[in-house]
DNA sequence: TTTACAGGCCAC
DNA sequence: AAACGTGGCCTGTAAA
């Protein structure tokens, strides 16, 4: 009602004061004005051009994936020697732990035993139902969240206009919904089909940026670990080093599979994994993993000591803080409950790093959103560390140049920031 | 019929 | 799961 919203204008015009008084307080008046006020309208130019999509390729894919599924139930159902709900993890699980008799090897947090996929990992040579429901699992997941989620956002311009929301994340990262286009598959064979549907105009091509290694060097930056520093400093790739050092290769024998699992141990490690969650995901023994963990840091001496000292601020001042001022605030940390203390621990190691990264990509779109001629580029897709570009041809070469300048010198940190650059007509064919 | 949560899984 | 972090979306299930 009308008096209802005078009684609200009022007070926003009231609170005025005292949020800009407050900003002032915390040191962020420039972090609204210069970052976050200005990314408005970048996020917005985003979503209203959108992504265009081959509706017809995905309708084709649709089919294909429901031909396989039909297929892979009936062989579930033979195997299982009756018919079942696969998708219901309850009813699967009464199959594979009472029906076949397996054994239970973890449980989930209310209790019941868990079927996800590191479990059925672990049970895949007991039964050949676990294989094909890994499968079932993976095909159903592309047709039901990607085909079958994209196929009615395509609007009548043949485009996809997801939302990039500013406040989503409480690192300070953007969040994507509707549909979310910041987890478009990548890893498996078949996922990477997927990305065939998104497609440049007729006359352009994508031009896709992402930073290398881009939190390790944010927190060699903000750690001033000599080892960090002077392995970037020598060019070196942090995530493929540790992929030979675990799986036992040696630099040029490294798989782009074995770099994205190294990756994931690099960064749990820093965020604080421990030797058992290390074992688990390597499918070593404790001891091995725990001699992993100790090399690891061996390198990095002076990352252990800023890690702890970033949980100490945080517990005494109540929040921690980014590279541009940005806080994360973390009552967790006050927790009666020792779970919660440790989560909030974590959080505290992680927020910084990821909030940091996030701040340097939110300034280089800023940066190239006022460089970038509307005709020839347009900005389409952040994926946290990298920028997806629609280019008109005969502007791809300035434009990358454009890209790489802005994205590796939008700020000037103890380490040099470099830049990944690919090209293609759609998202399965970029190619660096 | 709608809503909330659990379990699971995609990405960075 | 006690045991890297940040998100969003799917289906099944049970409660409202
Ligand atoms: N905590 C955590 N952070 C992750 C994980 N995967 C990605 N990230 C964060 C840290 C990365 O620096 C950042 C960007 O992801 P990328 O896939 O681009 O990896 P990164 O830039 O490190 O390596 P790159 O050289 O691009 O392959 O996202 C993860 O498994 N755990
Ligand atoms: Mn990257
Ligand atoms: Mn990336």
């Amino acid at each position: 009602d009308l008096e209802g919203a005078g009684t609200r204008a009022v007070a926003v015009r009231d609170l005025q004061d005292v949020m800009e008084a407050e900003l002032a307080d915390r040191d962020q008046v420039k972090l609204l004005r210069e970052m976050e006020l200005p990314l408005v309208r970048v996020l917005a130019r985003m979503e209203q051009h959108g992504i265009g999509v081959d509706q017809g390729y995905l309708e084709e894919m649709g089919a294909d994936l429901g031909a396989d599924l039909a297929g892979l139930e009936t062989e579930i159902y033979e195997q299982a020697g009756r018919t079942f709900n696969i998708k219901s993890s309850q009813q699967f699980g009464k199959v594979l732990f009472g029906d076949l008799g397996l054994p239970v090897v973890k449980k989930t947090s209310r209790g019941s035993p868990s079927t996800d996929a590191s479990v059925l990992q672990k049970l895949e040579d007991a039964h050949p139902i676990v294989g094909l429901v890994l499968r079932y699992r993976e095909v159903e997941k592309l047709r039901s969240t990607y085909v079958n989620g994209y196929l009615p956002l395509i609007g009548p311009d043949q485009r996809i206009h997801a939302r990039f929301n500013q406040t989503g994340a409480s690192t300070g990262r953007l969040s994507s919904d509707r549909p979310n286009l910041q987890n478009i598959p990548v890893r498996s064979e078949l996922g990477r089909t997927i990305r065939r549907a998104f497609v440049a105009a007729e006359g352009f091509r994508f031009v896709v940026a992402d930073y290398s290694q881009i939190e390790l060097r944010i927190l060699a930056h903000l750690s001033k670990d000599p080892g960090l520093l002077g392995a970037f400093k020598a060019g070196e790739d942090i995530h493929t080093e540790t992929a030979a050092r675990v799986f036992g290769l040696t630099a040029d024998t490294v798989t782009a599979d074995a770099r994205r699992r190294a990756k994931a141990i690099n960064f749990g490690l820093l965020y604080g994994m421990e030797a058992y969650g290390l074992a688990d995901r390597l499918k070593i023994g404790r001891a091995e993993a725990r001699e992993h963990m100790d090399t690891y840091f061996r390198q990095f001496p002076d990352v252990r000591q800023y890690l702890r000292e970033v949980v100490q601020e945080a517990r005494r001042v109540g929040h921690t803080t980014t590279l541009f001022g940005r806080r994360r605030y973390l009552p967790e940390l006050l927790s009666g409950n020792w779970r919660t203390r440790q989560m909030g621990e974590r959080m505290a190691l992680n927020a910084p790093v990821q909030g940091s990264a996030a701040d340097v990509m939110k300034m280089a779109m800023i940066g190239l959103d006022g460089r970038l001629a509307p005709d020839e580029a347009r900005m389409l897709l952040q994926i946290h560390d990298e920028l997806v570009f629609e280019v008109r041809e005969d502007a791809v070469a300035t434009t990358v140049h454009l890209v790489r300048e802005m994205m590796e010198g939008v700020v000037e940190l103890d380490v040099p920031l470099t830049v990944d650059v690919g090209i293609g007509p759609d998202l399965a064919s970029v190619k660096g």
